[in-house]
DNA sequence: TAGTTGATCGTCT
DNA sequence: GACGATCAACTAA
């Protein structure tokens, strides 16, 4: 977690990126980093966990059952951000995916902190550990002032966007079932950086002989 | 360390 | 009227 990357030496990601199926996208988001201009703040995290959220064809999805006011952003251009509110207190922030008219997201749900750390630590809270500040979707959400004005921002805007570097070797991707949902449990839709201390939670350790 | 619970309100049934 | 793509604080052991 250092407080400086050589943003020069990223390009942003563009439309075509984000415009193909989910469970593609997800897994290839690991690694890229999360760049956030707000209040004269630039704020970079490295995208380390995600979660691939399907339309009509996943249960779990909050497009499961067609389109609503809350998820219509699903359903429009790929390459914008599908930001709700949930619990009463939290929000939660997705990548739309698929091509325009298909419902597709890609949940956010931990990065690691690079830049603007201190910006996030005033935020979040100085008595949290910095490998805390942004290690759950709400969290990040927190750190990096994601709230319901930012459902539907263009990701291929300045305010909020996905830079990688070229050439960048993929990092060792853990994939295991999504997290808090009652339904489609089955589906292993959750991809992780290996061994990263700012993933949310621990894969469960299976017991081996 | 693991498991439980309260907070709090928009969204959908 | 029920519940949720969560979090932090608490309890027990």
């Amino acid at each position: 977690m250092s407080d400086a990357l050589p943003l020069k030496r990223l390009r942003k990601v563009r439309r075509p990126f984000y415009a193909r199926p989910t469970l593609q996208v997800a897994p290839e988001l690991l690694g890229k980093y999360l760049v956030r201009r707000t209040r004269g703040h630039l704020l970079i995290g490295r995208i380390v966990e995600v979660e691939a959220y399907r339309g009509h064809l996943d249960p779990a999805s909050h497009a499961y059952r067609g389109r609503t006011q809350r998820n219509a952003v699903m359903f429009g251009e790929p390459g914008h951000a599908y930001v709700y509110f949930t619990y009463g207190m939290h929000f939660c922030m997705n990548f739309v995916t698929e091509r325009d008219g298909v419902a597709g997201a890609v949940l956010l749900r931990a990065v690691e902190p690079i830049r603007g750390i201190e910006f996030m630590r005033r935020r979040r809270g100085s008595h949290v550990n910095d490998k805390d500040l942004s290690n759950g979707p709400a969290k990040l959400c927190e750190a990096f002032v994601i709230a319901r004005e930012q459902n539907g921002l263009d990701l291929l805007g300045n305010e909020l966007c996905v830079m990688a570097g070229d050439g960048q070797s993929p990092p060792t991707m853990g994939r295991s079932t999504r997290i808090g949902i009652r339904v489609a449990n089955d589906k292993r839709w959750r991809f992780y950086i290996k061994r990263n201390p700012c993933v949310s939670r621990p894969p469960k350790v299976r017991p081996h002989r």
